[in-house]
DNA sequence: CGTATCCTGACC
DNA sequence: GGTCAGGATACG
């Protein structure tokens, strides 16, 4: 699943290979792609020139010539191929953007559950966002009085991206973990020092996998400490990972170490 | 507040 | 051949 560090990373290739270029050619080629971006839509695209590649939160922004921004997010699967206008289709390629020096991005994505749609010149449609998580100046106060108004738990609030843009259930429970604190603990309860820890702990998460290129590591040391890790002792205490569900998703966590 | 929905590969 | 996962949204 993509968070703020892998898409942030793909954004970045994105911006190397598409900005100054003029799209010749676009495709919606899955149904639920072409939901987001009908055929009017398409027209508007063809022939605009891309200026700029932003990222906020797991949105992706491409500012265009004609004032309209292209609003890209991944979802669960979503990533960005960069090839040639020569190269074969992608089996999972949902949208393909052919550029005027022959560059073709595609939006790979298996599960098809990424959305892409065309923001109208002025109008911008991007839900509702906290700050970024990435930002190192994130105000804290502003931070806990978030939480202060949430009475769901701290990991699903962490998951609300009104709270802070880029948090996923990964980096979520990776965070928690570094903070030392009990994913099930209501949001609202979270003392102002833990809060801060929190903050802490979220920035350290992002900032380590943005070190790693982006990209999930699956062996050695860069593993996380609890994601995906059911059943395996705490790195810090030798207990083992528990895994509940909290608002539908899978929610890692040490039992023991990690306290309300 | 919980639950269904979108999708399809992975897994039983 | 059925179930599950999961980010975000919609709905009860």
């Amino acid at each position: 699943m993509p968070e703020l560090p892998e898409v942030e990373f793909a954004s970045r290739v994105l911006r190397k290979a598409v900005v100054g270029r003029t799209v010749r050619r676009v495709r919606a080629l899955h149904r639920s792609q072409r939901r987001g971006l009908p055929p009017r839509h398409l027209a508007r695209l063809r022939g605009a020139t891309i200026i700029g590649v932003e990222r906020r939160g797991k949105h992706q922004l491409l500012a265009l010539s004609t004032g309209d921004t292209l609003v890209v997010h991944f979802r669960m699967t979503g990533d960005w191929l960069v090839d040639t206008t020569a190269a074969s289709l992608e089996p999972y390629a949902r949208v393909v953007i052919d550029l005027d020096d022959d560059t073709r991005v595609s939006l790979v994505d298996p599960r098809a559950l990424s959305t892409v749609t065309l923001s109208p010149s002025g109008s911008s449609s991007l839900p509702p966002l906290g700050p970024d998580a990435a930002d190192p100046d994130v105000d804290a106060g502003v931070f806990i009085g978030a939480l202060s108004r949430r009475r769901v738990s701290i990991k699903v609030a962490l998951l609300d991206q009104r709270v802070l843009a880029g948090v996923g259930n990964i980096y979520a429970a990776e965070a928690l973990w570094v903070a030392r604190i009990d994913p099930r603990a209501p949001a609202n309860s979270i003392t102002r020092a833990r809060a801060v820890r929190l903050l802490a702990a979220i920035r350290e998460v992002l900032d380590r996998a943005q070190r790693s290129s982006g990209r999930y590591r699956d062996t050695g040391e860069g593993r996380f400490q609890v994601y995906d890790r059911e059943g395996e002792p705490c790195s810090r205490c030798g207990t083992a990972i528990a895994r509940i569900p909290q608002a539908g998703r899978s929610t890692y966590f040490c039992p023991h170490c990690q306290r309300r």
